[in-house]
RNA sequence: GGGCCGUUAGCUCAGUUCGGUAGAGCAGCUGACUUUUAAUCAGUUGGUCACCGGUUCAAAUCCGGUACGGCCCA
């Protein structure tokens, strides 16, 4: 019982779904598909009289030899007369998307991976009995067809079809041909159906598969090792995020899922790979917004005896050669701003990015006092042992991060914030470190790396005072780590890059959402969808 | 967490102002049609108006609550 929720839309009375359940004991079906739906009564009276033609609803046994853009980018070119002369057949399959019917043959539009192409299905040439047993299929099956080429009178490329059958049957109907499925949340909770009817989704993937192929080759060929670090750790270090706790029976010990693969990094940084990256997801237990995903990508990469400066001119090379490989220009739009990647991008450290977007003045960002109350009167909750470095973060966040458009490189992070970074040399209060920003976003974040494990083991010290103060996001002890760095860690430079917000940027997708398949929603108490009778 | 908005047929949407038997297009079904492409033409089926409760002679519509979602703010 109970767990059976999700493969069953069927709970009883004595089920404790109070407010949800129908009066008779059933949940409600949100798409109306139980027993008594008509659509897919009819589909199934459809599928038996198939049977009874001695169709197989679900075979497999074909060969494949084209797809529909493949089709198109060899022979759109040509007119009939040139069409006549190949005689190469062809044979393809996909979705069934349309059918527009004119008694003794039909034109129909045939869906695969690469697009659409369509098909002229005449009786006379595919034979009286396929005919007919085609004249049973839904749009929505997975149909094979097989022939030769022709040119419409409107000009369109057209399979000539020889031959048609049924590769699967759908048994529920698909959406409208015309509007297709636009309801955000039904996109989101129903990804094959968005993927079938919206092609700029699939699209958004394909860019987006793109991005960190690009991203992948750029740090090979600078000899980066890729490689994968745990995303169960016993302490959930290298950001400050709260994590998400499991467990593992055997071991019967509690592990958290990785907040972030830094502290696993820079341990093979001391085991001497020197150069290393990791594209993979990250999970952090917060909210979920158009920008936030409890689940993300993130590539993060650490190089020995480089510094923060090294990686900014890197993460300039790296992004604007991706823009060139998507777009061939530094100019996009992104949501009707126009974005310009033209180096060398504005360098700001976080006091002057207040000062230029706030009315505050220097001597409020030297003095805690005069912080916290400037922070009051941004209605930015402050707390009574806060130290100055978060204050000054905080006002950073609410009056120069949105402001951010063009691409800028913020520095001098205070250093209560970054327990992991290298003090800056010049002014110990403050670490060599830098986030990106674009269109309002942080989309990297990148440090020289605090090596000295005595400093280290301060830094987490202050850390946990945090902690004791409150502050559920602020790091943990890890004394494994620090005996790494007891073994020596040369000078090293590491950042993470948002993969998710880069390829928002780069697909104009406007909530990050669009860039993940299958986001997390709230369940759903209801079923989505009712089970289907058996046939 | 707060504010605003949304949830009506498989899908896309009207209908809610001012309560009076639930509407359209597409899809489906029946028929016509061998170069259409949102094919066309004629006919036709399909609804627990998200859910729970209240007011009322009467609720998709008014009121309260709940769920889920969207946008904005924190």
């Amino acid at each position: 019982m109970g767990a059976t929720i999700h493969s069953f839309a069927y709970e009883t009375d004595s089920s404790p779904c109070a407010g949800q359940c129908r009066a008779d004991g059933w949940l409600r079906r949100t798409d109306g598909m139980d027993e008594k739906n008509e659509l897919l009564r009819k589909r199934k009276e459809k599928m038996k009289s198939l049977q009874d033609m001695g169709v197989d609803l679900y075979p497999n046994d074909v060969k494949v030899t084209a797809t529909t853009q493949s089709l198109i980018d060899r022979f759109n070119h040509m007119d009939n007369e040139e069409l006549a002369g190949v005689t190469e057949q062809f044979s393809l399959a996909g979705r069934l998307m349309a059918v527009r019917n004119f008694g003794k043959a039909s034109f129909i539009s045939i869906q695969d991976r690469a697009g659409r192409i369509q098909g002229y299905i005449g009786r006379d040439k595919v034979g009286t009995d396929a005919y007919a047993i085609f004249k049973k299929f839904d749009i929505g099956d997975i149909v094979f067809v097989s022939g030769g080429l022709l040119k419409t009178r409107t000009g369109e490329l057209t399979v000539d079809a020889d031959a048609i059958r049924l590769l699967s049957k759908a048994v529920r109907p698909l959406p409208e041909k015309w509007h297709g499925l636009t309801d955000v949340e039904a996109r989101y909770r129903q990804r094959p159906l968005d993927l079938i009817m919206n092609p700029g989704v699939k699209e958004v993937f394909y860019t987006r598969s793109r991005i960190i192929k690009l991203i992948r080759d750029f740090m090979q060929e600078r000899d980066f090792l890729e490689v994968e670090t745990p995303m169960m750790q016993p302490i959930a270090g290298g950001a400050a995020a709260r994590p998400f706790k499991t467990y593992h029976n055997t071991l019967d010990m509690e592990l958290y899922l990785r907040i972030a693969p830094e502290l696993y990094l820079k341990r093979l940084i001391v085991g001497g790979f020197e150069r290393v990256f990791e594209i993979n997801r990250n999970f952090r237990n917060e909210g979920i917004s158009t920008s936030h995903n409890p689940e993300f990508t993130m590539m993060e990469f650490y190089q020995a005896y480089a510094t923060y400066e090294d990686l900014m001119a890197m993460t300039e090379e790296m992004i604007t050669a991706v823009a060139m490989e998507i777009f061939g220009s530094l100019k996009f739009e992104y949501q009707g701003t126009t974005i310009d990647l033209a180096r060398p991008w504005q360098h700001l450290t976080v006091k002057e990015a207040i000062l230029k977007y706030s009315d505050a003045t220097p001597d409020v960002l030297e003095d805690r006092e005069k912080a916290a109350q400037f922070a009051a009167s941004l209605a930015l909750p402050v707390e009574d042992d806060e130290p100055l470095g978060k204050i000054i973060v905080s006002i950073f966040e609410a009056v120069a991060e949105p402001s951010l458009m063009q691409p800028t490189f913020v520095t001098s992070y205070p250093i209560e914030v970054s327990p992991l970074s290298r003090k800056s040399a010049a002014d110990g209060r403050f670490v060599d470190r830098f986030e990106l920003y674009i269109y309002g976003r942080e989309l990297a974040n990148a440090f020289s790396e605090l090596n000295d494990p005595e400093d280290q083991r301060n830094r987490f010290a202050m850390q946990l005072e945090a902690r004791e103060a409150g502050d559920e996001e602020a790091h943990e002890m890890d004394e494994d780590y620090i005996s790494a760095l007891e073994y020596g860690m040369p000078p090293t430079a590491g950042e993470g890059i948002g993969i998710d917000r880069l390829v928002m940027l780069f697909t104009d997708s406007p909530s990050i959402r669009d860039v993940i398949l299958f986001p997390h929603m709230r369940e759903k108490k209801e079923a989505l969808h009712a089970p289907i009778e058996p046939r």
